[in-house]
DNA sequence: TATAAAAAAGATAAAAGAGTATTTTTTTCT
DNA sequence: AGAAAAAAATACTCTTTTATCTTTTTTATA
């Protein structure tokens, strides 16, 4: 479903949502060691959420990751684009390549219109669900990272 | 969501149930040349398939490749736990192993209660669509299986 | 200003997925 | 029996993803 980079990178970005503010900023290498994570990895996937304006890194020491946006206003979507791309909010079940109503709509793919609203369903729950949401149920247990 | 091989595999399936029964065979060159698919790595797909049984195959002259059983018995379910196994019905969203509601019951991952829903309708799709209903659909047009 | 801490960047390595090529086995038909 | 046609099996190559290692750049602060 999704790839390896971007559930580390949820995960990393709720883990950063969910840390307390002192500064501001947390190491990769705390995130790393905590979700056990191969750290030069995550820093690689860490470096794309920053170009996308969804972290702020800073380097010299006391650096680290934080967020650039109010979690409220970061969605799954969001970091999924991000990483993997919207291909598996566009692709079709069965082909290589979109299927979306436009593409097909006078000759549509046998699985297209029941896929339909699975679709629709996937993107809805991605774009509903906030970095703020899963932070707060994530604070109640420690083991959700790993 | 589903790796290559398992799209080929559905689309092949679908084309061999779509085909005229007349010796009820047929051949992976013509599947491969119809599908444009390359033929060799079609073929270890339906060997997978054969394993299965959900195609039978037959060696020598007028060999080939037939539905082993009933085309409303076969499931898209049954095709992609063939071939790409069922961990997208069971792998959590965001961790690498599986999700399930007793793994996590007491410990439940942040996404956990609202990808459920979303699971159990991609299960509810996949296992409720059938072969047969498919190549009813896909008999209307040629261009459905490129 | 020098040092150390941190991320950024780049190069490389390992594993998995996708695809190709070749040989072997089976079977039909003459 | 022999030849040809087809799938099965085997081994190999290429690409992408995942992961590691090393070097460079930036920056806080002693």
């Amino acid at each position: 479903m999704l790839s390896s980079s971007c559930r580390y990178g949820i995960r990393a970005v709720i883990y950063i949502a969910s840390q307390p503010r002192i500064n501001g900023k947390t190491g990769i290498r705390q995130i790393s060691k905590d979700l056990e994570l191969p750290t030069p990895f995550l820093a690689k996937i860490l470096q794309q959420l920053a170009r996308q304006k969804i972290l702020t890194s800073s380097k010299g020491p006391h650096g680290g990751f934080s967020l650039q946006k109010d979690p409220r206003k970061i969605t799954l979507l969001d970091i999924v684009k991000t990483i993997d791309g919207d291909g598996i909010f566009t692709n079709c079940i069965i082909h290589n390549s979109t299927c979306t109503v436009v593409d097909h709509e006078k000759d549509p793919c046998p699985v297209h219109d029941d896929y339909a609203y699975l679709r629709e369903e996937l993107i809805r729950l991605f774009s509903s669900t906030t970095i703020s949401d899963l932070a707060m149920k994530a604070g109640s247990t420690k083991k959700i990272f790993i």
